[in-house]
DNA sequence: TTGTAGGCGTTATCAC
DNA sequence: GTGATAACGCCTACAA
């Protein structure tokens, strides 16, 4: 199990230097206190033999590993791709390298795959010894969380600083980045008022869940507040993919076409392109038979056909938030950062502006 | 920079269970001689502090991390991000963590991405002590890559087992997995040629990129297997994203009408979404005046419009294939496996069939 | 500026 | 079946 390439260790580097482990061990280190010379010398020899100071027996000494865990349950999806792309890349900008922990599920030797409850991931990641963890999304972003889950939360917590992206969890002592889950349907229900429409309907979004909640929510308060009724007919959550949104309209479609919505907010990009295929599928035109706009904008989503009215959520500077409130937690600060984000609304084809 | 939260160590265990060290030790490793009575009180203990050993102390003395590198050039592409996917699912099954090394860039402070040649992350990789590493692309797939590279790599896998998705390299230790990169592009051309295409195209893939010349060259073989010959205008390379698409299209679209092919193969799925969008852009539509098939279907293409005709090249396969590859390295096997798969022509809307 | 020595938390090898 | 004890490779007082 073990490699059996030989490693070579401070020792040999100090021994073929002429110096002892210690001076090996200050121009590892950048101490000051070493002789120009030797210092030259030695970093000579650690080159010549490749060496690599083991971070095995650095992690003994001063606990720490500069790894961080990250946990999601979809890598996937955009949303996180994009989130996790930032924030490996801004954690190992600070040197920090990234440990991925797919909570979605695991494939097992039958290609079955098969879900592990996230309690199982957070005894892995203990043993990896990362300096932090950051959860990007999974079990917290349930409407109802178990109490159990927070209790194992806190008891993470309390081994290495945890960060978790979403909401604040009563009870939960981990550090919260939180963003605004609604602003950006208002913004798009204002569109589609400005456009003339009334009748508007919601796609998407797994029922249960935080982010799904609070989008239908803010679009049924910002309807209320234009006097414009919301048939609840007319909001289909489904999930956050394509096929999600091809069900969705489907369904929609299911009802008299006098009495359908002329625009739809769809969850996502994906929601979106399913829904428009959907349409598409009983010969009906985006945006000309019903508009589409998305809360959450995706990559090369200016090439679909039609192109995706969208919102921008801004999700490199979430990552970038991310590790930063992780760093800071890690170094041992308890402050809080807090997000400070407009989604901005790019308008493209398929709202039919 | 430490954290200063305790951790409970195993000496602590003993002495609260009233054993030895090694006694715990031995019910931490399953070792069969120890009493039951013991072993079910010190388990006791051991969950009761929720006790985790220490991976730096394991690692110390036997030399294993149960961590494997990944590098690839960008997870945001979705061949990547599937390929990821299943090597994180699957290496966790056999009880390995992942680390990421997204090599293509990393966006500083200031939010401007900069490159770090290849070669660095080796020596990151080095010492994060991974027990192997697994290169899914980067510098790799290049037609030439430079004798100092090859050097790098075969340093870094006389240290650590190294596994290359990708095509054997002249002079490099490291084992290889690779795929067949041409097939697929014969089957298309096939189908093409079945439905009575004769001025037939080829698009997207970065110029000194193998599998660009790969599939570009199988094109041209396998035209004039069947005496169709190839405009060479009608070859255009360019990258392997959405905006390459739609530029390589437009730059086809150049020249006069009657000329155009008639029916176009593209690097991938989202090659060929650009090149779609660039078509609608100009009046054409896909796949009346021209059929698009393409060389790497991503998820979620039979959602676009019109779906995408594609090969599903089997990247969950090949990903497992190469944590298994690496498994068996890393137990010392020096056995080199081979995939042995047929990518798989589906057919759906753009290629007019 | 340099070297010596103790300790970090495990596992493995011995005795018992 | 169980318990000392010597590694493992590095860092960091402390001494010189």
């Amino acid at each position: 199990m073990l490699t059996l390439k030989t490693k070579i260790t401070i020792a040999e580097i100090a021994e073929k230097s002429g110096v002892s482990i210690s001076t090996v061990s200050r121009v590892l280190n950048n101490s000051p206190s070493v002789a120009p010379k030797k210092r030259e010398k030695i970093q000579q020899i650690i080159d010549k033999y490749n060496y690599t100071p083991s971070a095995f027996a650095r992690g003994m000494v001063n606990h720490t590993s500069r790894n961080i865990g990250v946990l999601l349950p979809d890598i996937t999806n955009p949303y996180f791709t994009s989130l996790f792309n930032e924030v490996q890349s801004f954690a190992m900008q600070n040197s920090y390298a990234t440990l991925l922990f797919n909570t979605m599920f695991v494939r097992n030797r039958k290609g079955h795959s098969q879900q592990l409850p996230e309690e199982e991931y957070f005894k892995m990641i203990l043993e990896k010894q990362v300096d932090g963890v950051l959860i990007l999304g999974g079990n917290i972003d349930k409407e109802d969380v178990s109490p159990p889950f927070i209790q194992a939360l806190n008891q993470l917590h309390q081994r290495v600083p945890v960060v978790i992206v979403g909401s604040k969890l009563e009870g939960c002592d981990c550090l919260f980045l939180e963003r605004d889950l609604k602003l950006g349907v208002t913004s798009i229900v204002h569109h589609f008022i400005a456009l003339g429409h009334e009748r508007i309907g919601f796609i998407g979004g797994e029922p249960g869940i935080r982010i799904t909640s609070a989008r239908t929510d803010a679009f049924r308060h910002e309807m209320a507040a234009f006097g414009k009724p919301v048939d609840e007919r007319h909001v289909v959550p489904s999930d956050y993919y394509a096929p999600d949104g091809y069900k969705a309209m489907e369904q929609l479609l299911q009802e008299p076409r006098d009495t359908l919505p002329t625009a739809v907010i769809a969850m996502n990009d994906m929601v979106a392109t399913g829904a428009i295929r959907a349409m598409k599928d009983h010969e009906l035109l985006c945006p000309q038979h019903i508009a589409v706009a998305s809360c959450d904008q995706f990559p090369y989503s200016e090439y679909s056909i039609p192109r995706l009215t969208s919102l921008d959520q801004h999700n490199e500077y979430l990552g970038r938030m991310a590790v930063l409130q992780l760093i800071s937690a890690m170094n041992g600060s308890e402050e809080m950062l807090s997000i400070n984000h407009v989604p901005k609304l790019i308008v493209r084809e398929s709202c039919g502006a």
